[in-house]
Parts: C-alpha cells; sequence; structure tokens
DNA sequence: TCAAAATAGATTGTGTACAATTCAATTACA
DNA sequence: TGTAATTGAATTGTACACAATCTATTTTGA
C-alpha cells in the first residue's frame, strides 16, 4: 500500500514549487533593482504607473492583486522617493490618483534594461517560457 | 517600430504571473490552514517536520530556501504551540535539532486531508500540473 | 596548541502581505 | 431630503522574508 503521508511531501505539492520558484527569481531581480534603487514592489507597481500614467489605487490592487494595505505604504515611499505624486480626484475624493512624475518618467529608460539582464539569467527556453506563462494564466482564470 | 517598453508590460513578464500565481494560490490554503491553525509558513515547516523527524535549522532552510532569520521565529512559534521541540545536537552544539511532539505527529493525520482540498479549488489539468512541475523544476535548477 | 577562520543560529532593521477595522466621501432609497 | 448602505483608502496588528550583523561553537593550520 502506497504511504497515506505521501501526499504532505514538498516534492509532491504544486503550492510549493511556486513559491520557492518565484521567490528566487525575485531574488534573482535584487542587484538589476538596486541600480535603480526599487524593490521588487515598487518595481512592479512603477510598471503600472508607467503603462498608465494614471491610476487609482483601486485598479492598481486589480492589476497587481494587492490590497491597500500593502500599496498605501509602498506608494507614499516612492512618493518620497519622487518618482509619483499622488492626488485625489477632483470627481470623486475617495479616488487616490497616482502619477508620474518627470523623475519617475526619466527612470522607465533605466529600467528598461532589466528584463532582458533577468531573461540572461534565467536561461529557461522560449518554448517553456511560453507554456509556463499559458499554464499560468490558466490557473489564475479559475481562481 | 515596436514599442521600446514592451518589455516592461507587467503581462510580457514572466516573474509576475509566477509571484501573483504562488500569492493566490498560498491565500486559496487559508481557510483549510485554518483548520488545523497553521501558516502557509508554518505548513511547510510542519512538512519537512513530518518528512524527517529530526532536522537542524540548516537543512530545513535548504529544503525550504529560507534562511535563520525566517526560521529561528516560525520555529518558536510551532515550539510555543507545542508541535515541535528545539534542542540542541549534543555532537554539535552550534546545530539546533527539530523534532516532533506528540501533538505535532497528531496533526500530520488532520493535516494529510489539504492537498486533495486545495487540489479541488485549483481546477487544474493532470498534464498542466505535470507540465509545470517540470518546468519550475528546470528554472529551480538553474538558479 | 592556540589563535584565526569557518560554521550554525539568533538578532536587528526594513519592507512587504493581508485580514480586520476605521474613516471620509458618495450613492441609494424610503 | 435625509439617513442608511456602499465605496475607496488608510490604519492597525500579525506574520513572514531577507540582508547584515552578532555570538557561540567547532575546525584548521602555522
Amino acid at each position: 500500500m502506497a504511504d497515506k503521508y505521501q501526499c504532505l511531501k514538498l516534492d509532491n505539492q504544486l503550492c510549493f514549487p511556486l513559491y520557492a520558484v518565484s521567490k528566487e527569481i525575485v531574488r534573482k531581480y535584487k542587484p538589476f533593482l538596486d541600480e535603480v534603487d526599487l524593490t521588487y514592489t515598487q518595481y512592479i507597481v512603477m510598471m503600472v504607473v508607467w503603462e498608465e500614467e494614471q491610476v487609482s489605487v483601486k485598479e492598481m490592487g486589480k492589476k497587481l492583486f494587492l490590497d491597500s494595505g500593502t500599496l498605501t505604504p509602498v506608494l507614499k515611499t516612492l512618493e518620497k522617493k519622487g518618482l509619483i505624486e499622488r492626488t485625489r480626484s477632483k470627481e470623486d475624493e475617495r479616488n487616490l490618483i497616482v502619477t508620474l512624475t518627470p523623475s519617475g518618467k526619466a527612470l522607465k529608460d533605466k529600467a528598461v534594461k532589466i528584463p532582458a539582464q533577468i531573461g540572461g539569467c534565467l536561461n529557461i527556453s522560449p518554448e517553456d517560457a511560453v507554456e509556463l506563462h499559458k499554464i499560468l494564466h490558466k490557473i489564475m482564470e479559475t481562481l
């Protein structure tokens, strides 16, 4: 009879490798992110602002799967660094609108090198990358 | 000419979906882990102790990709809950040995249901699960 | 053999994550 | 129209994660 605890082994779990790989890749980003003085979370927040130029905290939370409890302090830090501005919407004062400063816009040109640098570290085949992307997308939809 | 900032879009990144899916799955664990009064980190630590019965912090760190800065407080919490014991090795006092208590062993029988419960939430095909596992393993090796 | 190097954990400080609660602004509706 | 319900952020409290430093123990090598 097969060990009834087989399912409790780390190797047999799906979540643990995801958790571990995700953490290790984020760690790989560190030296490159240090160059632009951003943490990984700050980086993905900036990616949203670079794409949108104008976002509310709620919209950003939807894109990044983060809530205001996480975003508020990160956004305040980025504001202190002079990369973004936080202003209340005039139409609806409940909404906080995040916009890029010139300094934040300038950082985009430095950050544009990062994805290629990470790609160089990862050594993953294009087919695997596409397949992985597809599966992750599928999982995300069921959640 | 293609947008030179294309690579900075969230959708085109490999790390971000990994990070997001990993976080969302951990969140899916919560209600089931609440039943056994464990957080996700405490759960994977317990999984190591359930498999090994006897581990040092260093060995555990290698398996979980976590350092003592993370593990020390988690292990102290689990000790307070009465699930494990922390004792120094007699052969080498630098090593801290983690062992199961009867209560910790008993919890294994409750936890054994969790993987199936998560599986029921995920709705991922067996083929995709295998493929995902394979790719993640491959990435982990290059890191 | 004994001081220097190495090793294993613990500690400290910073930065997320997230649930739960609070608060202010807006909307709904009796 | 005025109060109740809703909404969007901020706040609070708990729990990681990790770099950097510190401490105690063990091992090495001149």
